[in-house]
DNA sequence: GTCTATAGGCTGATAGAC
DNA sequence: GTCTATCAGCCTATAGAC
């Protein structure tokens, strides 16, 4: 059937470009990238990016839109669990980390819009960053009311999660040129031995002035 | 003196395109930024780009050595300080937000050259990157050897510490937007509370695990 | 040191055939 | 849906006058 076939090609032909695009527009960015490049890297002619998507801004919003989904699938779900709170902020860490493993340019993207002020953020694209914000908040909101944590503000600490997080995903790249040239003396950091580092170092800094051992605290 | 003059005038056009520059160039990335933009901004001619710095690249370069050195010296003195670890650390977070208030491009540019894996880093400015995470590493170990801190790892901890700081500061701008525009619910947060907040947080994370009583102190 | 004018190269987008 | 050919615009760098 014609009608079956040209759907097929259209959708491999999309799925190549926002592949292709994926990977080039987080390492070059969106100004440094050039069409061109990106249909080269996906075997389909240049003109495809206008047809399927309208143009070059119009296929770095689908990627976009397709990285911030992805995320948020894979931690929206932790807004359900019955988990104590330390245990979600712990799994927090560890399914955001292995999001990343699968597609590490969702937190180099993430990086780039935020330090553009969010410059191809539409109104179906920032409510990706509020999403992402509940779910931290909801689980520092659970441990604060059960008294596993102390009392935080909820978008400071959200920031420091995220921030180190992002940072360490996001810089990979240069920190992994920083110890092979010898600019800095230390190991290549496996990404697992940072989640560890990052759900402690959380873990400890929230934990509840005093520990459950003194039931009755002040009042 | 014609020889005064004519320095006195090629000073005031480097550091007129410096700042244009530093400006424009966090704000949009080195290829979102146009030279002929940089020019009108620092009201000099276009061509003083490549007399004076080498062309579009050079200007960048000198930018970025201009921002790191300027870090580095007001951390630098840190690492001679007689003070304890943990008020080290605290001033560590405190100095460097007090750059930032100063010059709010430095994260941003720090960053983009951390994702782009250092494509403008040349041996000249890569070793910044050494001295930066040095000095608090530095600290780090002096509290460990004092008993102040617990053992952690050195490039880890610095990168949380890092990350969550750089990350706050490069991404102010969407953030404000975020709040102002009511996809989230929160206050702007001033800086100074972010401080309090990062000083708090890797103070408590990185306590040794026998505290000598509850673990406070402040600024 | 500074400016004007221009060269030379590349980019994103489209018209029209298949 | 896909491809080829091409255009109009923009960018950086420089030559040469002052």
């Amino acid at each position: 059937m014609k009608s079956v076939t040209h759907r097929r090609d259209s959708d491999r032909t999309r799925k190549a470009l926002v592949e292709a695009g994926t990977e080039l527009f987080a390492r070059h960015g969106f100004d440094g990238t050039r069409v061109e490049q990106i249909a080269r890297k996906a075997r389909v002619n240049k003109a495809m990016i206008n047809y399927h998507f309208g143009g070059k801004a119009g296929l770095y919003r689908a990627i976009l839109l397709s990285l911030f989904t992805a995320t948020l699938e894979r931690v929206g779900p932790l807004r359900d669990s019955p988990e104590p709170a330390d245990a979600l902020l712990r799994s927090f860490v560890k399914d955001f980390s292995e999001m990343v493993a699968r597609q590490p340019s969702i937190p180099i993207m993430l990086v780039r819009e935020a330090i553009s002020g969010g410059r191809h953020l539409d109104r179906e694209l920032l409510p990706c960053f509020t999403s992402i914000f509940s779910v931290v908040r909801e689980i520092i909101e659970k441990g604060t009311r059960d008294r596993t944590f102390r009392q935080v503000d909820l978008l400071l600490t959200h920031l420091s999660l995220i921030g180190s997080l992002v940072f360490f995903f996001a810089t990979t790249s240069l920190r992994n040129r920083l110890i092979s040239e010898a600019y800095v003396q230390a190991r290549i950091p496996e990404a697992d031995a940072y989640v560890r580092h990052v759900q402690d170092l959380m873990t400890r800094a929230l934990a509840a002035e005093t520990p459950r051992a003194a039931p009755g605290g002040r009042t």
